[in-house]
DNA sequence: CCTACCGATCGGTAGG
DNA sequence: CCTACCGATCGGTAGG
């Protein structure tokens, strides 16, 4: 039964795309329901009868393309042996996504500023089963790595990661590219460095 | 006779009081002219005999309270010694910045997402007297850092910084307060201890 | 500096 | 699924 899904069913996904390119390069308060009608090829009148509100179409797409909701899982399904090895994947992996779709991280920024991220919660819970597994496999790494809380840790490496992004679209088309080159490797670096256990490092070893 | 000034010449900085509240916490796009006008108290066809234009508005404030252009001067006139008395004096500050102002970084995000960017050049511009400033000073700390070039090393510091306080704002109100205590440090400690100089760093030591 | 207005566009709906 | 419409609000201006 559920299997059988004629060709009308493709109508909200037709408008979630449509939707989900318009947000993420002009906002939300910036894109209108006319121009999502019109990029997904319907009438206004249609979309209402697929969503309820211009913000259900929003709370729709973040729910399955905040790069929170996409990272998460995928993190949680790589092999790796060392945090080395974890991190380099995961950064290549982000960085394909990135040149796939630079907007990525936008929808992001996008909920936290237009709607002071009231949806994080749910994103969260939603994603935290990924959340442990990771912590799991960061707890496996073991003695290499400084005693940090494995939530923690997580949590310096994706903002090891938006921090290049980040730092990279405010330079974008200004900087040079000579300093832009090879620069993710240094982020990636100076995180590994960073954690790895050492005698020098003053937090003790608990836990 | 420039330093005679009336009262009135109060009025564009009411204005731009009002505006900066406004987009800083409802976007560019979510904030109405009408919603300027009657915070900063005057009537709406009063802001045009001071501003051109929305979007006029938007550029003035950029061009005084962007981040960027808070920051770089500020961090220019941090005395220290060493890079962890840099940093550490630099991540005090912006903690103290933004419990005075938790909106503090969301000119930047807004200028991103709503205008993609586009003045970010201009605003480089205006600071890079402190960039080239800071450069030097980073050049003094030595060899106890990496042989990192310095504006490299600057954005690997704000990186930091940011993606401290970008993850913070993810997790605020949701995650348990044990897990953020104290994690700002544990942000700083990671960035000094990835640049500082080892033996099993892989870079070769040029310049 | 304000009142009163402009045309355009907004999110959303009725009715078929 | 579309056409035609609703009241509200938008950025901006004229005229005083």
């Amino acid at each position: 039964m559920t299997e059988l899904r004629s060709q009308s069913d493709n109508t909200p996904a037709k408008i979630l795309e449509a939707a989900y390119s318009l947000f993420s390069t002009q906002g939300y308060a910036g894109t209108s329901m006319r121009q999502i009608a019109k990029q997904s090829g319907f009438a206004l009148g249609s979309i209402y009868n697929h969503f309820a509100s211009k913000e259900d179409i929003f709370v729709a797409i973040i729910h399955e393309r905040h790069p929170l909701v996409q990272l998460f899982p995928w993190f949680a399904k790589i092999e790796a042996t060392t945090m080395d090895e974890f991190a380099r994947i995961g950064a290549s992996g982000m960085v394909k996504e990135l040149e796939t779709n630079p907007e990525f991280l936008n929808l992001l920024l996008i909920e936290m500023i237009e709607f002071k991220g009231k949806h994080a919660g749910s994103l969260l819970s939603k994603v935290q089963p990924d959340i442990v597994a990771l912590s799991a496999k960061f707890n496996n790494f073991g003695k290499q790595i400084k005693p940090i809380s494995p939530v923690l840790l997580i949590r310096v490496f994706v903002g090891t990661l938006i921090s290049y992004f980040f730092t990279e679209m405010l330079l974008s088309d200004y900087i040079n590219p000579e300093i832009k080159s090879n620069s993710l490797d240094t982020f990636i670096d100076v995180f590994l460095n960073g954690i790895k256990n050492d005698s020098n490092f003053r937090y003790t070893e608990g836990k």
